[in-house]
DNA sequence: AGATATTATTTTGCATGCAAACTAAATTGT
DNA sequence: ACAATTTAGTTTGCATGCAAAATAATATCT
């Protein structure tokens, strides 16, 4: 037997996980600039679409873990990028909010995509734009078992 | 200014990093019918492939990272599934050999990857493939910098 | 040969990812 | 109204990912 289907090499999954922790590898130098975390900085991406976002939000649009996400904005609000403040209409959520820090280190950052495309010259524009797209296939598998009891 | 290379969905780093996760997630139930975590899974496959290999060329292989591998190793010694040697040519090298039960444990192994497949049909065969093809770019570039001063 | 540099692996400290348990607050059901 | 359920967040414990320091053993250089 040669069990072809479990070499490395024919796992999607490996590729995905050399990319993606090899992605946010190269992301480190430049961010670490701006005194931020990969994951941090997605959650600066966020409230910079959408200021006064529910914590509840932020974990959906970035996906981020939720246990992992309460020591991220503790962080971030030691740091004065953001203010955590509880809703008023209904106490158990929590808003977020750019500070000054915060709204100030977009024009930093509007910098870093530039710059991360430089570091991977082998792929062309509309190669990360097709990709982009297959990759919303598998993400739009992943989700599918939580509503599988829907007509 | 909207800074449009800032939002969450034009970043190829943001959608890797949901897909490498999501679909980790997604091994996780196969797997721990195994007693298998997911590195653990990709150590095996790499042993299954090329027993009796060294540490140094595992890493080089799976591209885990060092640190965590001296623990994942040490686990899957004592579950009996791996015996960890000293190399007798090399004092500092390390031999890994599957033991009975890792040998055991590629039948079992050998219907994960059809199972994952059927999670996802929303991508095609030939999807896939391309998408591996892309990714292969992306990570064509990550070492780039490793050997930049060579000619 | 002996000092120095390099290689292979482990250890350490910090930052997640993940599941499950837990808390507080709002909603639903009777 | 009151109990049961659901929702929003946090905490906890374990398993990595990552960089840097530490170890041990081999290779190099003079």
């Amino acid at each position: 037997m040669t069990y072809d289907q479990l070499k490395l090499d024919n796992q999607l999954c490996h590729r995905l996980y050399m990319a993606s922790n090899g992605l946010i590898r190269a992301y480190r130098p430049l961010l670490e600039a701006l005194n931020l975390t990969y994951p941090q900085y997605v959650v600066m991406m966020a409230l910079w679409e959408q200021d006064g976002i529910t914590i509840q939000s932020l974990l959906e649009k970035t996906v981020i873990d939720g246990g992992a996400m309460s020591l991220i904005l503790k962080k971030m609000q030691e740091k004065k990028l953001l203010s955590i403040t509880k809703s008023e209409e209904d106490k158990r959520k929590k808003l977020l909010h750019l500070l000054p820090a915060g709204k100030a280190l977009q024009v930093k950052a509007a910098e870093v995509p530039a710059k991360i495309r430089c570091a991977f010259p082998n792929i062309a524009p509309d190669e990360v734009q097709l990709l982009n797209r297959l990759l919303d296939k598998v993400c739009a598998d992943l989700h599918a078992d939580e509503q599988e009891d829907n007509p």
